[in-house]
DNA sequence: AAACACAAAAGAATTATATTCAAAACAAAC
DNA sequence: GTTTGTTTTGAATATAATTCTTTTGTGTTT
């Protein structure tokens, strides 16, 4: 957890914008698009691993393909001491949830949920929610069609 | 787009659970994980690929590392026809946004924002959304922090 | 139960990529 | 312009990806 400084040139931009975009891209493919060995990317590559830059890889599996049709948001009205979430922890454990921000306002947690169904929904709030202690309320929202939901971040341009 | 069957096994459950935690893991690896040939754990991906059940490979990068550090997520309520998201298509094209739910109730979309701080989102509400017509209104809820932030799907274990 | 048909897996051979390392190039500091 | 620390290159080697043929497996038909 150190606070590094994160050192990036336009090199490494070039290559976290191929990285965000296929992370399976090989080093050769990189090399040959910017002009460089594929040695000195691979260098690159693994100091932005080491400097925690580039955080993980993962694959994005088609949620209906798992029959996980049902998407909601959650938000949750909790009881934490200012600035201590231990029921954001609690939350962060349940494997359906798959985010938990910490938000502004009602002191509260907004929370992303994917289950199979309204059942699977319901279930979650009523065995996995009902067991946390300290949820005043929750407000749930359902989403009916999901238009775009990537985690690109948009990478400078410029210095 | 062709609705076909999905007709994943037990070892292809397996492949995704191995792929979502770490995209770069190699045939070689995997296959020995599941006491197999590589050769088929090849043909395996593939077929997972073809059939868009695994959509893509991305590099998560650490959002701080950009100077990305708000998060928000935005409330907007548009006057679409309704089954007919203009309105969400547009916000889709804006950088800065990750994600665009068309959501249950109020006729509107949940939007999910990325930017390096308030003035960037500001900026963004004023020149991104103030172009977009259709928007009625828009309510916002600031990030303080995030707990977790996966899209990891869960996984069925039996059969 | 034998024969057939299709799909998936294994294994060997080949091609491509990752990785290592010493030498060269570069950059900043003095 | 020399020193010092970094980064890149390029060649050598180790690993992995890929291809393809053979084998195995599964289910179906007769």
């Amino acid at each position: 957890m150190a606070k590094l400084e994160y050192n990036l040139d336009q090199i490494d931009y070039q290559i976290l914008r191929i990285m965000q975009d296929n992370a399976r891209t090989n080093n050769a493919d990189i090399a040959r698009e910017l002009g460089m060995a594929p040695s000195a990317i691979l260098e690159r590559v693994k100091k932005l691993e080491q400097k925690d830059i580039i955080l993980q890889y993962n694959a994005k599996i088609n949620p209906d393909a798992l029959d996980q049709k049902m998407l909601s948001f959650i938000f949750i009205k909790a009881q934490d001491i200012i600035g201590v979430q231990k029921v954001g922890f609690l939350l962060a454990e349940i494997p359906e949830v798959q985010e938990v921000h910490d938000i502004a306002g009602d002191d509260g947690y907004l929370v992303k949920v994917r289950t199979n169904d309204a059942a699977g929904l319901v279930d979650l709030m009523r065995n996995s929610l009902g067991k946390i202690e300290g949820i005043i309320s929750t407000r749930t929202t359902i989403v009916l069609e999901t238009v775009k939901e990537e985690q690109k971040l948009v990478i400078p341009t410029k210095k």
